[in-house]
Formats: C-alpha cells, structure tokens, sequence
DNA sequence: AGCGCTGCCGATAGCGCTAACATTCTACCC
DNA sequence: GGGTAGAATGTTAGCGCTATCGGCAGCGCT
C-alpha cells in the first residue's frame, strides 16, 4: 500500500454550504444518542417520550444551549406562531392597550407578536400588510374597518384568519371586534343636544387614512342635519396636525375664530381636547360656562382635570382580548359564536359639557 | 390498448405531505417558462436579469398574487430581516417613541419588528430572548443595561448584533445607547439644591425588575449622602402601584403624611409627578410655594400644565433611531465608531421646583 | 482561430425542522 | 409459547427558498 499514487480515499468534496454553526437539533439528537425526530418529540409532544430518553435529552439540551430554529420549524409545520399586527401609529396610546389586551391572551398560548404601523396611510397599510403576509403568520389583526380592495383580495386569498379592530361594518373580511365610531359620534351629538346645545362644532385634524375619524365627522354632519335641518354642520378641520396636546390649543384657538357662535367644541379625539381644555384656562375661557367641550376616547388625563372632561369611553383593552380570542378560535379551525362583536362605547359626562 | 388489465402506469404515490396550496416560486417559475433561481434573482438581484424575462417573470409574480416565503427565505439564506425588540411595558408611552425611531430607520431597510414586553420582570425577559431568539432575528434591541447573567450568555452564544438602551453601563453586552439615569437624578438634586431646598423626598413606585427606575433612586441617594451628609434620605416607594395619573395623586397624599416637612418631592416619573400636580390644585396645596415637585421623563403633559413641572428630559425617539443606526451598522457587519453612545439628558425647569 | 471575459440562466444540494409512515420493543393475553 | 396491541423510537421525504457552481452565448482582443 506504501507509495500509491495519490490519496486513496475518494475526495471529500467540501459541502457546497456552510452551516449556520449554531446548535442545531440535530447535534442535540447526536449528543443524546437519539434520532433527531426523538428530540422533536421532546420538544413538542413530551409526553410520547419515556422519562429517561426524555430526561436525557432535557439535559443535552439545556447544557448545549440549544434554541430551536422557529423559521425551519414554521416551514416544516406550516404554522408559524405568529400573530401580524397592524396599528397606524405606535405613539397613540389607545392602541397600546389594545396591544397590551392582545398579547396578555395570545402570549400564553405560544404566539408572538409581529407589529407594523402605517402612519394612517393606505399606501403604506397596503405594503406593509404585504410583507407581513411573508412571514406565513397565523393570524392578522387589522386596525379599521377599511381597507383597500387589493389589501381584501389579498388577505382572502391568503386564508389567514383576519380580525379587524376599533371600528365597525356589516361586511368584515373575516372577523371584526369593535363599535361603531358613526354612532358613538351621533350619541355625543344627541347628548349634547338633550343638554341643551344648539351650536356644536366639529373640531379636528383628519388625515385621508385615519378612517375612524373620518366616521367620526361623518356622525356628527348625520347628527347635525337630523337636529338642525337646514343649517350647514360646523366644522373646523385643520389639516396636518401632529396628535398633541399642543395641537388641541391651535384648535381651540381656529375653532373659536372661525365660529364664535359654538356653543360647544366637539373634538375629534381626547388628546386635542385635553389641549384645549389646558389651554383655555390659560386663556381666561370659563368652560363649560362660556364654551363647553367635548373629547373622544376617555383618556386617563380626561378624568384628572379639572373640569372633567365629558367625553366617549371606548373598551380599549377589552378590544385586544376579544380579538385575541376570536383569532385564537378561527386559528384553531373553531368557529366563534359570532363573526362581529360589538362592544360598544359609554358617553362619559363630566364637567366640561 | 382498449381492455388492458388494470392501470399501466406505474401507482402515482401520493405524496408524503400535503403541500400548503399557495402559490410557491416554482410556480411562477414554471408559468413564465423560466427556472425558479431566475424567479428568486428577480425578487432579490433583478439587475442580474435581462429586461425582457424580468418583466415576464414579474407580470406572473403580480397576476399571481405570489408573496414569498420568507420562513423558507429566512433557513435558506440564513438572514432574518427581523429585529426583536424587548420593552418592559407597551402602555409606557416613552418606549412607543423610541419604538418609532427605531421603526423609522429600520423598516426602510425591510427589517420588520418583532415584539415582546416584559412587565418588568426578569424571568419573563428571559423566557421571551429565548424565543425571541428562535426565529434568529439578525438583531436585538433591549430596554436597559441590567440582564441577568443567564440573559447575557444566551445572547453572547447567538452571536446576534444586540443594542441595549435607556440606561449606561460600562460592560454593555454588544452596543449600547443611552444615558445615565442615576447621573440624570443626581443633577436633578444637585439642581434643587441650588435652588435652596433642603429637603428633597424620592417618591416613586420601584418594580424589582424596574432597574432604571431603582438607578435613579440611587442617584437621589448619592446626592443626598453628599449634599446632606449623615442625614437619612427620605424616601417613600409604594411597591404595586400602576402607572397612572391617580397613582400621582396617591403618592402625593402617602408623602405629605409620611414627610410633612419635606419642600420638594422628587417623583420617579413625570405620570406620578403630573398627578400629583394635578391633584394638588385640588387639594388647595400651592406649588411651588408650599411644595415643590418635579418629574422624570418631560412627557408633553409635563409642558402644558400650570405650573409647569420642572423635570428631565429625555432623547426618547434619537434613542431608537441611534438604536437602530448603530444596529444596522453591526449587522453589515461594519464596526461603529463607538460601541457606547451617551445622549446624555437635560433639565428642564419649569414652575414647579 | 483561439483566448478570456462578461452576462445570463439553470441544475444541484442543502438550510433545520416536522409529517407520515415504518420498525422495534415491551407487556400481556390465551 | 406464540400472538398481538400499543408504546417508543427510527427512517424517509419533503416544506419553499437560496448559495454555489457550471454551462453557454456573445463579445473584443490578440
């Protein structure tokens, strides 16, 4: 055998890829002496394992450091355990406790959260929405009730369980949890006339993509018009607007030059009406005394002052679980009790109207 | 041929396992006539392409509502595009900005945010790096300088780029950007102390998983060992309160009886310290004369109420984005310019101190 | 004519995991 | 003692994509 030509041994030929060299299951299944499929039990099924093998593998996996790899495992299985969230805008408290509902009940359950944000764009929702769908998530949790048709052609043929959230509509993609902003708007209106209003003035900073606000508006002209046929409905819209409270000052200040006569502001959101209630201290403005004002959404900072502020309370967590609820149903291939929930929303009346 | 004996062809197997339904790269491969590597250069490199097969490769991309599968591109390329983020709290308003820095800057690179909260609790951090890390994100961004041995371990072994932010440490575990919470509070006290109060009170409530929060409490300590030698600081932490406005207010009443002779409560946020603001004009108690306050935080309440609440401010949204600078440059696997940044912190003095 | 280049495209071999099926082993029955 | 059900484990074949390499034109140059 001394002085061949040449190796012997057939080349080995250098794998074509380089391995992520990280623990993979496999050296776990290795190091166990076990098959790799063993220890995918273990990790799933445990209880089709015997206690030694188990045990055994427990501690391989534990001393290696192992940490499967979800993408392998996600195309493998074809579920993926993630739950894609859009919302318009991360700064927005609400949707916060929305999140907060959501996870708290889909966290247990193994999903983690992917999450997006348009920035109220329809543009931006449609292509966000698109490269979330490459993640194969298993469920998506939409804010808004709507959305492009591509984007509802697009989540229907994906047959991903969809739930959309913080507004209301007769024909959902799929599921739908949330109240009706129209109407919630059209009760503020009643309640402020019963209390004797006979000016109101919508007051606001609408964005083309922010869909519930525009619901808002479109509830109070209905609301308008049915009290006070005849008359065009007040409305100060300043467009731009960042979501501050510096901002509910500049409306204030619009609003009370642009219509003297109100009687009373109603405001778009809390957070413009918790500026201008701020503000009209400032200002010497006597509310509700001499100009009443009205918010949306029941913020914390809207029962801290002083007057209160009489506003819409909305069930904002209570949306994320019940959404979280209903996507955990339809990801199991159950069908919930209902397709829609309505929560409804409470008119909170305090000082300020 | 008529009559033959049973099938001739050879049993079809079925297949092993049913494929998902969806429209895969061989698919779109085989309706434009090309091979599916052709398809993915389109996707990925599409200047590698000759103009006329891209376009035909990409007409059948769009007719066929084809949306890639990034699991399957994700175990194939060994890249996640995904960035894991871990907050201790969503509701916290501060971390949405910083999230939206962070977002900012990342998103227009196709890096997608995958997100977890903690609640302030380290064992729940560590359960959720640990799954978090299961779907190999190609970088992490943490809340805090303070993880546990086991945290900082598993995060050393994946090898992934990792920021931690909001806080200073010499020994960051990859890059960090922040500031000094405890330098931030000892200014706030050195501050007040030139301005001629004597006896400042620490008023917050401490979460042991809190570590910004307790840094902070020591940087008051410092300060007030140094400033009042031999004397013992006051303090009042409440443990288990929520981080809310009315949770203000509580602390405000919890310190007067516990310090009547305190002059200054330095709160450990700008939530309990504009609380407590807003509460003490009910309460008739006048601020700053018969007591001062001051926050943490500068959150745009802080601004708008009156007196405005002297307090410190801090780089919340150029956190995320240097977060997200200084990410992007250790996953091109570039070395920054400094592995540490320091944002440093500002008071901001305003009526109430 | 022959050479080396570049531009474009395809074939092959995995990435790390799980579903589906196959096999072995054990316990227990008649 | 042979048969058999059921538990425990192993084997095989992908999931849908990309890295790598190889091949083949077409070009300019010597």
């Amino acid at each position: 055998m001394v002085g061949g030509p040449g190796p012997q041994q057939p080349e080995e030929r250098a794998p074509r890829r380089a391995s992520t060299r990280t623990v993979t299951l496999r050296d776990v299944a290795a190091l166990a002496g076990v098959s790799s499929q063993t220890v995918s039990r273990v990790l799933r099924i445990p209880d089709e394992v015997a206690p030694h093998t188990r045990a055994r593998v427990e501690a391989v996996i534990r001393e290696s450091g192992y940490v499967p790899n979800l993408a392998a495992r996600n195309l493998a299985s074809n579920r993926s355990k993630i739950v894609a969230t859009v919302i318009p805008s991360l700064s927005a408290s609400i949707f916060s406790e929305t999140l907060t509902g959501l996870s708290a009940v889909l966290a247990p359950e193994g999903y983690q959260l992917l999450l997006g944000y348009t920035d109220y764009d329809d543009a931006r929702e449609e292509e966000l929405i698109r490269s979330l769908l490459g993640r194969r998530p298993d469920g998506i949790c939409l804010t808004g009730a709507v959305h492009r048709e591509s984007i509802v052609a697009m989540l229907r043929a994906s047959r991903v369980p969809v739930v959309e959230t913080w507004d209301w509509t007769t024909t959902p993609v799929d599921t739908l949890v949330g109240f009706s902003n129209e109407e919630a708007m059209f009760a503020m209106v009643s309640f402020l006339r019963e209390k004797g209003y006979r000016s109101p003035c919508f007051v606001g900073s609408l964005r083309a993509g922010d869909h519930r606000a525009l619901r808002r508006l479109a509830g109070f002209r209905r609301a308008a018009e049915r009290f006070w046929p005849g008359r065009t409905p007040r409305v100060v819209d300043e467009p731009e607007l960042p979501l501050t409270l510096e901002s509910g000052a500049r409306l204030l200040d619009l609003a009370r030059a642009a219509h003297p006569e109100a009687d009373v502001l109603v405001f778009s959101t809390d957070v413009y009406a918790g500026g201008a209630l701020l503000t009209a201290a400032q200002r010497g403005l006597r509310v509700p005394e001499e100009l009443a004002l009205t918010g949306f959404g029941d913020f914390e900072l809207s029962g801290m002052l002083r007057p209160g502020l009489t506003t819409v309370a909305l069930p904002n967590a209570e949306i994320g679980r019940a959404a979280a609820t209903l996507l955990l149903q339809r990801m199991r291939g159950e069908e919930p009790a209902a397709r829609s929930v309505d929560l409804g929303f409470e008119i909170r009346r305090r000082e300020s109207a």
